[in-house]
DNA sequence: AATGAATGAGCCTTCATTCAT
DNA sequence: GATGAATGAAGGCTCATTCAT
């Protein structure tokens, strides 16, 4: 697991590995450095040698994944692609929700910590505000109201559309990953279940 | 705000209402009785008069709204009731809705607090598994079965169709209560329209 | 058991009995005057209607004992009283020896936390100093003298002639009282045991 | 004075020989561990990187001279050492007396601290029944009923005449060692003086 | 006389952080 | 770079004591 290494030591890496696992099982703040280093197996000073301060240390685990969670979106021409790329709005629906659940499921741990904590640190609201928001609700709301304008999508504001279609993907991904994991779940199937559920509600016919 | 106040002294209420906000604000472990104490204008062995330690307190403030979130699931006939009361799927989840959003925004911040905490505490998950799912799911699968017999609803499992319809309700409630509170949010409409959209998603005609 | 109740409430006796229960248990300070309180089914505040300190609640125990200790030395004519009544040196340590025994069985878990929080608080030594060495080694002293002039005991310091008497009865009181209470102890004899081995030693004639 | 150093840092000699003063002179329980860490110079904090625990503190003090203490007697064929050794009973008083009181004189107030603490807490009375009481008497049983055999000792139970003689050498140390250690002791006439006391008692001839 | 809520000082312990080695 | 002893502030909690009722 741990971060994408470039140059970081083998030590570095267990105290990423190990502040991971701590945070996601007891929180930032009911963590100690002391238990980090000691599941790291450093000693305590260690991690103070690489992050100046445990808030630091936090960060450098937690921002990588934002910045990773906005990438696809802020591809250069992300709307045309899809505008090529997928045929409809279902299909549009089918990839996201696809991706995103292997994102969460990559770095399940991670998003659980950033979701707990997002409430708690100014610096991490801001992100989202500057980084999430512009940058991913821009281009898909193009994408929304291009499907509107070829007619798939009902004429409602497409902040509206969004928020709707994430509930259910989000409320998928959520059981899914943290709510129920051991369950065995037929991603295929389910995928297709939620997509069918936005387009068409749970009336029969 | 504070909790049914019944014989609580006036000085329990201060320290009741300081703790939901602190913890509310910063979680439950970055919250010092100090705080709470200095929050509540008492002295900080007074905390421990009334509660023997912070974890009472906290679990003093957050378990009532466990049993009152369960509450009017048990009302015996619940089931009859609805059965009786409401003639469509639709009239059901529209007073579903309703009732939990008034919930919600009645116990805002201590529905927050239960949510961040209730990972890192094992004794509210123990009364999640207890009380929630029980005691919910059961009336609410029957109601579901029932319209799917009348022919209202399609033919899936009904843990699904809970799930899908959760999501949507959940999935307001958040945004309007959570991520948007500041928004001027016209709860009539919107809540028409989840219903809406629960019945025939996104799809025009 | 309690002290010599006078004009003492019920409440006071409890409290005073709980008292004596808690400091021989665990000590003075160890004991915290509402464990007190709870021991004896008054309200914290009692405790302090009665005596203004911990510490005035525990002098109000002990220092009776030491009194009480003292007592039989100062009555007037000590001395002559067991020149009269007692015929040899042995008949005045048997009769010390039983005297002192009862004593202790009578007054046991307040000599013990007596014995225990000596050396802790001034004020006792001071007692000590000023009551029980000037008014008990003085009348003793002189029957010592007594004895060695009739050719009874052998002719050393009469000091040292205390200290090993003392030594050997404190022996037996300690290990009766203190160290093996619950064997089955033949005080008469053991008495007898005691007082023979002060005059004749361990060899055989 | 403090433990036997070994790899102890300066510090924690320091931390020990400041725990020994305060528990030797307000008891245990009396003693604050913020007043250790004032008397040694050190920050409070530096006490628990050594010690987990107050507790601890107190019986990686106290522990050792009770291991000391027993060491003597555990020598193999301590019986047989003293038989060869001592030709008679007073020998092996005197060799006893004087060898516990050098001991005493060396450890003499964590002495005090194990005497005043030994009540009350369990962990040292548990180590007293499991090695002093065993390790000690057996040994000295044995020698007991040597000399018995040997016609120098009247016939008792061993365990008797080992009452009466600790009796008589403890009443010797503790006088000599914390009731009146500022007297001017001759060491060498007192030790005969009790040995002598212990074989004849006081009777003249 | 008795209560028990209230207090604030002080308790033992843990914390994030520093720094000499 | 890595260590771990050292720190002092702060943490949760208990204490003896007061006082309005």
């Amino acid at each position: 697991m741990s971060e994408d290494d470039e140059k970081m030591t083998e030590k570095q890496i267990r105290i990423i590995d190990a502040a991971v696992e701590s945070f996601a099982q007891k929180g930032y703040s009911a963590t100690s450095t002391s238990e980090i280093a000691k599941r790291a197996g450093v000693a305590e000073g260690t991690i103070f040698r690489h992050y100046k301060t445990k808030k630091e240390l936090f960060l450098s685990i937690v921002t990588p994944v934002i910045a990773k969670f906005v990438a696809p979106f802020v591809l250069r021409d992300f709307y045309q692609l899809f505008e090529e790329q997928y045929e409809s709005f279902p299909d549009f629906l089918r990839a996201v929700l696809r991706n995103r659940l292997t994102f969460v499921m990559k770095n399940g741990p991670v998003i659980k910590i950033l979701l707990h904590e997002i409430p708690f640190h100014e610096e991490l609201r801001q992100q989202f505000k500057e980084q999430v928001f512009p940058q991913v609700a821009g281009p898909i709301e193009r994408i929304i109201v291009h499907f509107q304008e070829r007619g798939e999508l009902i004429d409602l504001a497409p902040s509206t559309l969004i928020r709707l279609s994430i509930s259910v993907m989000a409320g998928y991904i959520i059981t899914r990953c943290y709510i129920l994991p051991d369950n065995a779940w037929d991603d295929e199937k389910e995928v297709e279940l939620a997509v069918q559920f936005i387009m068409h509600g749970l009336s029969p016919t």
